[in-house]
DNA sequence: TGGACGATCCCCT
DNA sequence: GGGGATCGTCCAT
């Protein structure tokens, strides 16, 4: 089901209890689908429906967990419903669901929305003017920026599709980053809502993007013909 | 202590 | 379709 109005459709909406992200994380990847991501920031909601996620479990070659517990990736060791969020290309953070009990290295990332409420701080967040110095390459300044504040992406595209449709986007347009790592998605900072029930038919299943080993798994979900998930 | 590389994005060809 | 940007992390010296 689909709400011409946003604002009502997450009004209407709870926050997933804890017991939503300890189940399995094949499970949860797929029921994250339809869900409504919040952030709260700097007193606005930001909101984006879920529309594509991937599984990284434990075992698993493509998964930050496979040598074990590292510095970086402990909180995917964490209980289920807290938020795991990395740096990687020296530019980008990205996003995942930490699923199961405390002590299993495995979660969901989320790889893409669709904004739904407060669209332009997204926009700000994404492709507004940086507040560093002029004369600082944006190149440069953007990689100092531990989410919290400055705007980054260096890009031509400045429609809503290229806000939120790949991880990386996402985490930006969100203002996801360093500080929110290890983040109770039980607290007031960032949560998931109770959103829309994604049907089956519409769910759709491939490989994961961009990994070498364990390629050959079909680990991510993601909603048919939705706009927005990445490719 | 060094080097390789990455759950990406962007621009150019 | 391909390469560059850019740096934290991990593993091999």
């Amino acid at each position: 089901m689909t709400f011409r109005n946003p604002q009502f459709a997450f009004s209407n909406s709870k926050k997933l209890s804890r017991a939503f992200y300890l189940r399995a994380t094949l499970r949860v990847a797929r029921d994250l689908l339809g869900k409504y991501l919040v952030r709260e920031y700097r007193g606005k909601k930001l909101i984006g429906k879920i529309v594509e996620a991937e599984a990284y479990r434990e075992g698993d070659p493509a998964s930050h967990s496979f040598r074990g517990k590292t510095k970086r990736n402990e909180v995917m060791y964490w209980k289920g419903g807290h938020l795991y969020v990395y740096f990687t290309y020296g530019m980008h953070f990205c996003a995942n669901v930490v699923t199961g009990k405390a002590g299993v290295g495995e979660a969901v990332l989320i790889r893409a929305v669709e904004p739904l409420i407060g669209i332009d701080v997204m926009m700000r967040n994404r492709f507004g003017t940086h507040q560093f110095p002029p004369e600082a390459p944006a190149r440069l300044t953007s990689s100092r920026w531990s989410g919290g504040d400055a705007p980054l992406a260096q890009t031509n595209d400045q429609s809503p599709i290229n806000l939120t449709n790949g991880p990386a986007k996402f985490c930006e347009a969100f203002a996801i980053g360093r500080e929110q790592n290890g983040a109770d998605l039980l607290g007031d900072q960032i949560y998931i809502l109770n959103g829309e029930r994604i049907p089956e038919s519409k769910v759709g299943r491939s490989t994961r993007i961009g990994i070498k080993n364990g390629r050959e798994k079909k680990w991510r979900f993601f909603v048919k013909g939705n706009p927005w998930f990445s490719r």
